[in-house]
RNA sequence: GGGGCAGUAGCUCAGUUGGUUAGAGCCGACCGCUCAUAACGGUCUGGUCGGGGGUUCAAGUCCCUCCUGCCCUACCA
């Protein structure tokens, strides 16, 4: 890959106080797809993601569970390792602010920005809620009646207090923020988050304090041991630590630093789009080229929370519908920057009416022509007629589409370009009834089949970033070798070879079928068994045919009638 | 209080710089096909584009106003 363009593209680092949930997995899940559909594009690509492991609240943690605080991020950054490796991402590296090599870094930083006169020693003062641990201000907090003084927020006691801080001179950059955004409209996306950044900004920024004193678990600010750097300053300094900062002649450095795309939730976005490109014109380096700040996920309509007790568990997520499902339905449910639902009503509809139906089906039914019609190889194509050059052209124009949309994360416009040309296809099998050529015609029969497994073929390629496990089986049914799927081989270059030899194909995508006697065991004369899953469904009358596992080890088909009319009999009783 | 975003078919949403009969998917009805994972295709039903006013030859698309919902308004992350 030398020689080709870089791409750097990175995830926030996720705080290791919590446990993994849908929102890390969203995130990681959006660079993942950038970062396959780069490299398959011919980019170098750097992918990053780690852990965020300082602060008070780790240490708190710790402490309540009487360990220390470096063997308890330990184990929790685990968990995030864990669920990257679950969820297939493909990260070249998982940074932990608790390294070396960022320690180092966040210093030499510090340093820097010392050195150019941004950051002073000063005093923070201000009304201090211990149970928030927040400041607030003078008209944030209220006296009540007897005298104590509260949080208007929270209603957590407050206290004056004063103490020494280092503080980051960002008052100063305000303007040289605001050209910043002016200069580089697509700095920040989507535009209206841009919206909410710029009217921060242009509304006055302070001067910001960057130690902390009241704990000890962070970054040492150099040569004043009573301060620890605040945690952001920490946190963000990770995005150039992974290139080898401060050894800015680093490899790495010179070749990814500016990153290209930081993924983040909006929560985080100022400290991304204000704090981060300051610290980094302050101290005199390159600033990234986006920021994008995704929204969050609700779950069946409700606001997600740990009281409530609905967060989501994305390896819940994947065992139940299974991993490619659940990456298609996070990027083609909202548009990415929305906020979305996640319903099962919803994610069995995309499942079943997009991924099986539509594109499974499509390539289940085209394929099993080829085997069956062609002496199972590909055939030769004869002339083609305007019906199918519309159809190849569809299909070779995606690339450039896709890579357009891909590039200012339309995650959800991108999967639609794609599905545009599945219905197409679809629709083309019916016109063109191969299975009537089959007789009439079986050369002009070769024609549609070729053009439309190519067609197959060119989808496939595009929907390895979302879907890799399932493409990579599409593309094995298609007797595409692994060097040949890269997106140089979209349109003719990789034009598939008539007389290659195909297996019988097996379905990709499987449908999801709800039914009340899931999981539910029974037993009679024969024996007893557990209903395992409902195989089809006949849509109207909803019969349904079960996969049922017997105590004895054998698989079987059941029909719901029948298994209806044996209850009836007293045959079967649930178990 | 200040700023921003959104309100378009039953549901979820597209609708470029204002310009022919307002689109898609899902859902529903009907027809066709039978290669395929009881899948696919086609047709149809369905919208006073939140309300009101204005600019214009022409507005879902610009301006004003009102209503409704959401978000931002700094140092836990």
């Amino acid at each position: 890959m030398t020689g080709s363009t870089p791409f750097y593209i990175t995830t926030p680092i996720y705080y290791v106080n919590d446990k993994p949930h849908i929102g890390h997995a969203y995130t990681s899940l959006a660079c993942d797809v950038m970062a396959r559909f780069k490299r398959l594009d011919g980019y170098d690509v750097k992918f990053l993601t780690g852990t965020d492991e300082h602060g008070q609240k780790v240490e708190n943690s710790a402490n309540a569970k009487g360990v220390d605080p470096q063997s308890f991020t330990d184990g929790v950054s685990q968990n995030f390792r864990d669920l990257a490796a679950f969820m297939g991402y493909t990260n070249d590296d998982f940074i932990r602010t608790t390294e070396e090599r960022h320690m180092v870094s966040c210093q030499a930083l510090w340093q820097k920005l010392l050195e150019n006169g941004d950051i002073y020693l000063g005093a923070y003062e201000g009304w201090y809620a211990v149970r928030d641990e927040a400041f607030y201000t003078e008209d944030e907090t209220e006296k009540k009646p007897d005298g104590t003084r509260v949080a208007k927020a929270s209603g957590a006691e407050v206290a004056w207090m004063e103490e020494p801080s280092y503080f980051f001179r960002l008052s100063a950059w305000q303007d040289k923020l605001l050209a910043f955004y002016e200069a580089n409209p697509d700095f920040i996306l989507p535009k209206s988050r841009r919206n909410e950044v710029l009217s921060f900004v242009k509304g006055g920024l302070q001067d910001l304090s960057v130690s902390r004193t009241t704990f000890k678990w962070g970054v040492p600010v150099p040569n004043d041991d009573a301060h620890i750097m605040y945690v952001w300053l920490d946190a963000l300094t990770n995005y150039i630590t992974a290139c080898g900062y401060p050894d800015t002649n680093n490899e790495q450095y010179q070749k990814y630093w500016p990153a290209d795309v930081h993924m983040v939730g909006k929560d985080i976005l100022r400290f991304h789009a204000v704090y981060w490109p300051a610290f980094l014109m302050a101290a005199d380096l390159p600033t990234p080229k986006r920021v994008f700040a995704h929204g969050w996920w609700t779950n069946e309509g409700q606001k997600i929370s740990k009281s409530l007790g609905n967060v989501i568990d994305p390896i819940d997520l994947v065992n139940k519908y299974g991993l490619d499902q659940v990456r298609y339905f996070l990027l083609r449910e909202v548009p990415f920057g929305n906020d979305g639902d996640f319903a099962h009503s919803a994610m069995v509809t995309r499942m079943n009416s997009e991924l099986a139906n539509d594109l499974g089906n499509l390539s289940q039914r085209v394929l099993s022509m080829v085997v069956k019609n062609c002496d199972g190889v590909i055939p030769t194509p004869g002339d083609y007629t305007a019906e199918d050059r519309a159809m190849l052209d569809q299909a070779y124009g995606l690339l450039g589409k896709v890579r357009a949309q891909i590039d200012v994360q339309s995650f959800s416009d991108a999967i639609e370009t794609i599905w545009q040309v599945v219905r197409a296809s679809n629709a083309y099998v019916d016109q063109q009834a191969p299975w009537k050529l089959k007789k009439e015609d079986p050369a002009r029969m070769a024609t549609v089949l070729y053009v439309l497994a190519e067609t197959i073929r060119n989808i496939a390629l595009l929907l390895q970033p979302l879907m890799p496990t399932s493409m990579d089986k599409m593309l094995g049914l298609l007797e595409i070798a692994e060097g040949d799927r890269s997106f140089a081989f979209c349109g003719e270059a990789g034009a598939l070879k008539p007389g290659t030899a195909l297996e019988q194909p097996e379905g990709v995508f499987p449908r999801f079928i709800d039914h009340e006697e899931l999981d539910k065991s029974y037993t009679g004369d024969e024996g007893s068994f557990m209903i395992k899953r409902a195989l089809r469904q006949n849509p109207k009358t909803k019969e349904t045919v079960f996969e049922i596992l017997r105590d004895n080890g054998t698989v079987e088909e059941l029909l719901s009638t029948d298994l209806d009319k044996a209850k009836e009999k007293g045959a079967l009783t649930q178990v």
